[in-house]
DNA sequence: ATAATTTAGGACTTATTTATCTTAAATTAA
DNA sequence: TTAATTTAAGATAAATAAGTCCTAAATTAT
């Protein structure tokens, strides 16, 4: 569904916006250990998420990764700046012209699934998932034993 | 979503299901040309299926693929076949341990967008799908202009 | 100023998916 | 029974995704 870099993005995202509610600025090390994942590859999603200012970094000792006051981020705006938007509108059988007025077969009936995930990408905010992760309700990675 | 091999697998057993209504057995270059697909890998493809028993086959002249008078068969019968079922199951944010008991951030919001995925494959049928492509509302590949 | 810390960027490596090639086995028709 | 046709199977190759490494640039603290 995702690309395993927008699901490393996503976590990513989330780890330091729960951080920067509290004024800190997770690095690279920090982040990695908090989302379970590969140090190298999450500092190039980092900074790819830098680009599309997603996130904001600063460098040098007590630098790191932040967010902007931002509490209009959504999901979608991660997905997009790593996947880009192929996810919401590419065909499911791969055909390069399909569409409503010239379907595939499975078109009708896959629309509803892919309006769903648009959805679900455009309503859901970073802000009300940390809320939840702030209370423990959910996780970023598998708990220890 | 579904990988390559998948997509093709849908489109060839289309083709075939299609073909087979008037007793037909496309060979590979036959399905390959009709779902606009590479020859080898499509002839791997229909090979996994016919080990899944999806799909049949005879070799020798005037061989190739057919259906047997399955009425029965699911979208979902081929993607299990070739992708398996992680794409029905698989937390979105790749969690190993993801569940409602132990979600992680997006699960909730999720669940109904997999869910809806699950059921477009358990409910829709071959048959119709192919009901469809006979009376040429759908289509396997892009039309030629 | 200098040394330490941390992100940025590019080149590189590894793993996986996609696709091809080659030979063998089965079947059919002449 | 022989030649032609077609799938089966395994090895190989190419393309893409995932992940690593190295050096440079910026910032901070001493």
């Amino acid at each position: 569904m995702f690309s395993k870099a927008c699901e490393y993005g996503i976590k990513a995202v989330l780890f330091v916006a729960k951080q920067s509610e509290t004024n800190l600025r997770p690095n690279i090390k920090e982040i990695s250990k908090a989302i379970n994942s590969p140090e190298p590859f999450t500092a190039k999603i980092c900074q790819q998420l830098v680009r599309s200012n997603v996130l904001f970094s600063k460098k040098g000792p007590n630098g790191g990764f932040y967010l902007e006051q931002n509490l209009k981020l959504k999901l979608i705006d991660i997905v997009m700046a790593i996947d880009g938007g192929d996810v919401f509108t590419k065909c499911i059988l791969g055909l390069s012209q399909c569409s409503s007025k010239n379907p595939c077969p499975i078109h009708d009936q896959f629309v509803s699934v892919r309006t769903g995930l648009m959805s679900m990408s455009e309503n859901t905010t970073i802000l009300g998932l940390v809320t939840k992760l702030n209370d423990g309700e959910t996780f970023l990675k598998a708990e220890m034993s």
